[in-house]
DNA sequence: TTGTATGCGTTATCAT
DNA sequence: ATGATAACGCATACAA
């Protein structure tokens, strides 16, 4: 490897000289810049990024810890996460974190990176708790935490379950089921929660044997529709807790031969990029990922630049997205 | 930051036998090495990654090169390789690269990675022969660049294609069409060639303009289908170079009113798990995502291990998958 | 078995 | 405008 020195030597100056010459600091003469930058380009010389963090005490390294890419939600998450990080100068290192494989502190403590976003937290954790303790600057991204006052950027996931409750309502639907997502996330809590309001504002009733608490996956939502529309009186609707459960309801319903959108409503939630494919058109909420990931990495950014004063609290809109999985029950439009 | 200097004070030792004590390395009294072991976890100490980085000149980071995650096949690259890394006691630092943000030298020579693994690279590209010329260890997966001396995995592409022309003409299948992927992929490039032989062998015509080469996308999957199912004489059966490809071709086809594996035959390649999604149940060829992942990153780690001796290449067998979208042209059956 | 001393490549402070 | 020098936190060769 090519270090300043081997640079310095062959512009005939000194080590500390290059250093600055080559970051642009003022104070040198545009003769031996010029020198600099010349021998730097013949060595192909990068600056050593260990080095430079050892003394500098910052990585420009960022943590993303989530679930596995393979589950569709998060690739549209982290992907604008990673490009607004890029553009404030900072790398990305994905860190997966899973019930089978849960992730120690030390992953995030050995001083690689800067900070730290999670996007994965369950209700209980003591990770954010562990990060503050050792003072690591994190962010909260899709989930909060009771009583931890961190940053934290998420969806007004109550109004967003009130908004999809409004929709079955008016749509007259009255035997609705639904697939939340894991009870120990907000995520899952709030959008169930909200809905529960929204259905008894409207006089619905919501029976314990229609509601499910299971894994953001697909597989999760196929099984648990297939199970939902094999009782006695089968649901003529199910609210989703998130648009990959959604994907396995549709492709179950599929499987028994009916259609979603005509024979049962299927509503979703996040509006990831997929549920909008012609096979699926899926009814859902518009989570906003985008906006989210944005302002969670810039809320990081800044709370690295200023490790005090008050948190923030970011919290973006619900937005109904109309296609094509919901209709009034099939009952209803025969008798019509 | 708690530093091994502070572990050694509490301990009441030397800084250097605390390093060899927290790393089990023998010669260090049992007495003394609990000592330390206490003192570390009472400060909470974890050793600085920059510091050992610059010490060892190594980082135990991998640097994975590939296209945005939002295209459904590559965290199912990415997943298995990085829990391989993992399993190796390596981290994976994702590094986008695509044609609008190509990816500069420079970040992948600063030090920060022992390795990077290249799953993107186009035929003419000369990122592998900068990285040899800077002894930065690599390996090819999923694409190969003619003329380097370097650690491949690799599917055999020919055959693949060459399978699914076999299946087509066995089919009965004449007017075949392709949306093989970029041109200058070599992955686009032997699935091509390879089904052209295969349908010349069987004396199947493939018409130039019933061929196309795109990006390995939905959108543009969806798009030349449609495109290609607008002529005077559409094709019966439609190879897609993998099976994001064949993906917005089934939702094109389905947006079209036609059923794929009854009104036309759609293959795909790779077989990642939404191909068997009720909804499309995609006939396709295995690309041994897992084994490519593995594979290529074990050879990597070898090749770290010993920078010299001959490179190797390692060729994974296509495998065709038989389910729901391919059948006999609709013609034939129609006479039949 | 333990301690001392040095170097890794950078940034940053202090002279000149 | 430039150079000498001291950290940064670790691993390691050498001494004791």
């Amino acid at each position: 490897m090519t270090t300043s020195h081997d640079v310095a030597k062959l512009a005939g100056v000194s080590q500390s000289t290059v250093s600055r010459a080559l970051r642009g600091l003022p104070g040198i003469s545009e003769k031996t810049r010029l020198q600099i930058q010349r021998a730097a380009e013949m060595l192909a010389y990068v600056p050593s990024d260990a080095g430079r963090s050892l003394s500098t005490k910052r990585t420009r390294v960022i943590g993303v810890v989530s679930a596995e890419l393979t589950n569709p939600f998060f690739p549209e998450l982290v992907e604008p996460m990673r490009a607004e990080f890029e553009r404030l100068g900072y790398r990305m290192l994905l860190i997966p974190d899973s019930s089978e494989n849960p992730l120690e502190i030390d992953r995030l403590a050995d001083g690689t990176l800067d900070g730290v976003i999670l996007t994965t937290v369950v209700l209980g954790s003591q990770l954010p708790h562990r990060l503050a303790a050792r003072k690591i600057p994190f962010v909260l991204a899709n989930r909060e935490i009771d009583g931890i006052q961190a940053d934290t950027v998420v969806l007004d996931n109550q109004l967003g379950g009130k908004i999809v409750a409004s929709l079955l309502a008016d749509l007259g639907h009255e035997k609705v089921a639904a697939i939340l997502g894991p009870a120990d996330t907000s995520v899952g809590r709030d959008r169930g929660t909200g809905f529960q309001q929204g259905l008894s504002e409207r006089r619905i009733a919501l029976l314990p044997e229609r509601v499910r608490n299971e894994p953001f996956t697909y597989s999760a939502g196929h099984k648990a529709t297939i199970e939902l529309l094999a009782a006695a009186e089968p649901p003529t609707a199910i609210f989703c807790g998130n648009d990959v459960i959604a994907f396995g309801a549709c492709n179950a319903v599929a499987s028994l031969g009916l259609i979603p959108g005509h024979d049962i409503t299927i509503i979703g939630f996040d509006n990831i990029e997929m549920s909008d494919w012609d096979l699926f058109r899926i009814t859902t909420v518009n989570g906003d990922l985008k906006g989210m990931a944005e302002n969670a990495a810039r809320l990081l950014i800044r709370r690295i630049a200023s490790p005090d004063g008050a948190p923030e609290r970011i919290t973006l809109e619900p937005e109904l997205i109309l296609r094509a999985t919901h209709a009034p029950p099939l009952g209803m439009r025969l008798r019509a």
